[in-house]
DNA sequence: CTGGGGAAGGGGCCC
DNA sequence: TGGGCCCCTTCCCCA
């Protein structure tokens, strides 16, 4: 477990712990060294201590919590200005954001990362003293990139109105002040931000000692033009209230059968809306509510926003509403001002994330789904974890995965519409916020569905610590029973609902009663069968694209390179939206149909069997595989009443009756009802090869293989005919060649090229491709690489020969799309090549 | 061993 | 959007 460093180390100038020793000293070094009167009349360090003496006096009594912006620019004793970045120094290798820090302050980091959790102060920092300006790229509302993150905005306002926005996403293009926690209380708050001009600086509202974090708010002129409560607490309480009634009100609507869905906010539109629309809305939104958070696709991903596997999720919650927090739960022991440990409020450290701190500004609130799951391990879902944003075409897609986050909602929906007032916090709230709003915020699908359909933990691809975020519901009202019930599969009456065995938490595996109004209408076991709605996929799929992405990088490694990130909806064909797998590189024409395909990847099993805890990728597999128990046969052979389970399985009876063998040898008049069969029989003729070569002992079933073979991948034509005799390398590649190209002959695809009789021009491409995808094979074997979507090697890996997969190769790319191919060629699947 | 039939699981498209 | 459906595939068993 990763924990965090519980000293500062001190950025580049230097690596040494901080104490408290000193303090004086340091103070009196820090204002002489890195600050510069304001005004030379009254803050000219070098002029004598009284009139700084006098000046800290005034500070120190001074209310700053009710200053003006104006105020606090006038009034201000100090200025620290930014480390000025100096080639060659110790900079070198910082960041600019990380070089601009100055000497009296210090980054807190990661023990085990250099990932910078947040800023505190080397030395002590006198009341009244001014940092900044934030420094970041500006964009006003029209120049914002759509795809922008906005995680880092910041608003400037001119006369009112909106002007522009300061964006401290970029660390190349900001300075230290991005890092800058936000404060959740006033009690902890040492950081007041105001506007001065078109700057943001941050000023000391009172002394800070060493090795305090600084932790800021807006200045209540400034939280006003936002719209802000003038504290974090306040923030806090008014979140928390508005969960409360959240909550309430969605209890009500579920109670009373409210046939109006709360949608989820990702849907396709938004998603494609991007921030065009709402970057309109910009100048009239707070500069923290982050209107576009969801509807921008990146904003699902959180990495940082993940929770220790040891987070007690549950109580988190319940501590989290009452404000009880406690910042040791989290492990975190971050220095903190004297007197600011405030037990009635969720410590910064507790709630802070790693999404949530030090990138964040108070601009850049996020309610994080919380996840952790698709964490490999070592990446540390814990607390002050911050890994770089992740934009959406990140290969990083953590995350660069577990998808879901980036397809679940962020704002989430009230059931009277409207939006919890989650967005304008600072970021190292929300993480919290997150952590309890599975459990209560109401209709979230695939929150509902997540809590009964939890992936089966010994799944070696399922993670368990979904159950840390999920099962904690013991008073939602949105209980998957709620659903299920009203969706009663007509097809099971006599069954109870085939689902999540073992994820129960009240060990009812059949009867998701939790909490639910409707969870006494029938007794477990007499349980009308029932299906989950559609939300049970819904949103679990949400987390679960980001697993089947994270799972793959797990599989692969974690770092291996060459799997793009989940690029939906970003992809257009003919105008038509394609959503790409980002490990298979197959595409969907529909977002749900990727969702259900990811599963494949990730090997979630969401939807569990109560009888023998089998998962399924599809709850309509489940209900197919739940006959198997029941014993039930829905299928009725109209001919000789036989039953069957499936339709697939009464067809294939059919032919029977009807005598129809659609599989049929291409080498003798066999024929076969079913592929398999052809598939075994085919085995006899695989010993029949016709096809001599008059060089070599080499013979094949088609001719064209021959062919293929003669084409200069004979080892014996090459030496019999004068020419260099191959190194062994190259012998070696030409044994490869010509294994493959006997297991080609031995698919479907030689024997339909050999009826084809396309001549040359097939030959050519044939041999284009298949050895296109043989050179590719062992250029990735020796590359070390071998996960190319569709290339030889994966076949051969996963089993399949080169000519298996129909679908994969670009063999079949070419039969389909080759106009050197007639278009009525038809292609049915085989893959009994192998056999 | 081969052919044949059925059971069951899985992937993906369509409405 | 996702449930339902279809198709494919594998496995098993039996003659």
């Amino acid at each position: 477990m990763c924990g965090w460093d519980q000293s500062f180390s001190a950025t580049s100038h230097s690596s040494a712990m901080l104490t408290t020793e000193g303090a004086h000293t340091v103070e009196h070094d820090v204002v002489k060294m890195d600050t510069e009167p304001h005004r030379d009349t009254e803050t000219q360090m070098d002029t004598g201590s009284k009139m700084a003496t006098d000046t800290d006096s005034k500070m120190k009594e001074a209310d700053m919590m009710k200053w003006t912006e104006a105020e606090f620019e006038e009034k201000c004793t100090y200025m620290v200005k930014d480390t000025p970045r100096e080639a060659g120094t110790e900079s070198e290798g910082l960041t600019r954001a990380e070089a601009s820090l100055p000497r009296n302050l210090a980054f807190k980091q990661l023990t085990d990362s250099k990932e910078v959790i947040g800023v505190a102060s080397r030395e002590y920092v006198p009341k009244g003293t001014r940092f900044g300006p934030l420094v970041g790229q500006i964009y006003t509302a029209d120049s914002v990139p759509k795809d922008a993150n906005r995680k880092y905005f910041w608003r400037i306002y001119s006369e009112g109105d909106f002007h522009h926005f300061v964006d401290g996403l970029d660390e190349e293009r900001s300075n230290w002040m991005r890092y800058v926690n936000p404060a959740h209380s006033a009690g902890e708050q040492n950081l007041a931000a105001c506007q001065n001009g078109t700057n943001i600086y941050f000023y000391t509202v009172r002394a800070i000692p060493p090795g305090t974090e600084l932790l800021v708010w807006y200045c209540p002129e400034f939280a006003h033009r936002l719209h802000y409560p003038p504290s974090g607490e306040l923030m806090m309480q008014k979140l928390k209230q508005s969960l409360l009634e959240a909550k309430q009100q969605a209890s009500e609507e579920h109670v009373s059968s409210s046939s109006a869905p709360v949608k989820m906010e990702h849907s396709v539109s938004s998603i494609l809306r991007g921030p065009t629309t709402s970057s309109k809305r910009e100048p009239s939104r707070p500069l923290a509510t982050r209107p576009c958070c969801a509807d921008s696709p990146e904003r699902p991903l959180y990495p940082r926003a993940l929770y220790p596997p040891f987070r007690p999720h549950p109580h988190l919650t319940e501590e989290f509403l009452s404000l009880k927090t406690s910042p040791v739960q989290f492990g975190y022991t971050a220095i903190r001002s004297p007197g600011n440990q405030s037990s009635a409020t969720p410590s910064p450290s507790a709630r802070s994330s790693p999404e949530s701190s030090p990138h964040g500004s108070p601009a850049a609130p996020q309610p994080t789904p919380p996840s952790s799951s698709f964490y490999p391990r070592g990446l540390g879902p814990f607390p002050g974890y911050s890994p770089p944003a992740a934009p959406l075409s990140s290969p990083f897609y953590p995350p660069g995965p577990h998808y879901s986050r980036y397809m679940l909602p962020h704002h989430y929906p009230l059931p009277g519409g409207g939006v919890p007032a989650v967005g304008g916090m600072f970021p190292r709230m929300y993480p919290l916020f997150s952590s309890l709003l599975p459990p209560h915020m109401p209709l979230l699908p695939g929150e509902v569905g997540r809590r009964f359909l939890l992936p089966d933990s010994s799944h070696p691809s399922s993670f368990s610590t979904h159950r840390d975020f999920l099962l904690s519901a013991p008073t939602s009202a949105f209980s998957a029973a709620t659903t299920l019930k009203d969706k009663a599969a007509p097809h099971y009456p006599n069954h109870p609902y085939p689902g999540h065995a073992h994820p129960h938490p009240h060990g009812h595996p059949h009867a998701p009663t939790s909490g639910s109004p409707t969870a006494g209408t029938a007794a477990p076991s007499e349980r009308v069968p029932t299906k989950p709605t559609s939300a049970l996929l819904g949103s679990a799929s949400g987390r679960q694209e980001e697993e089947a992405m994270n799972l793959s990088k797990m599989k692969r490694g974690g770092g291996s390179t060459g799997y793009k990130t989940l690029p939906y909806p970003l992809k257009k064909q003919n105008g038509k939206i394609k959503y790409e797998c980002n490990v298979c590189s197959k595409t969907f024409g529909q977002l749900s149909n990727l969702k259900v395909h990811l599963r494949v990847h990730s090997g979630e099993r969401p939807f569990k069997c109560s009888t023998c805890s089998k998962g399924f990728t599809q709850l309509a597999h489940l209900q197919k595989h739940f006959l198997v128990h029941t014993g039930e046969k829905p299928h009725e052979c109209s001919v000789c009443h036989k039953r069957f389970s499936s339709t697939s399985n009464l067809k294939t009876h059919l032919r029977l009756h009807s005598g129809e063998k659609p599989y049929s040898c291409k080498l003798c008049p066999a024929k076969f009802t079913q592929f398999v069969h052809l598939k075994l029989h085919k085995r006899l003729h695989s010993r029949e090869r016709p096809h001599k070569c008059p060089h070599c002992h080499r013979h094949y079933i088609h001719l064209c293989s021959l062919r293929l073979h003669l084409k200069g991948y004979c080892l014996a034509a090459v030496t019999s005919s004068g020419g260099p005799t191959p190194s062994p390398s190259t012998q070696e590649e030409l044994q490869r060649i010509n294994e493959e190209i006997e297991r080609f002959d031995m698919s479907d695809h030689a024997e339909r090229l050999d009826q084809l009789q396309g001549g040359v021009e097939v030959e050519a491409v044939l041999e284009k491709q298949v050895l296109g995808m043989l050179w590719r094979e062992m250029d990735l074997k020796t590359s070390g690489y071998h996960h190319r979507k569709g290339g030889a090697s994966e076949l051969q890996s996963t089993g399949c020969g080169l000519y298996n997969s129909v679908n994969e190769t670009s063999v079949i790319k070419l039969r389909r799309s080759s106009p050197l191919l007639p278009s009525n060629v038809t292609i049915k699947q085989e893959s009994e090549e192998q056999a």
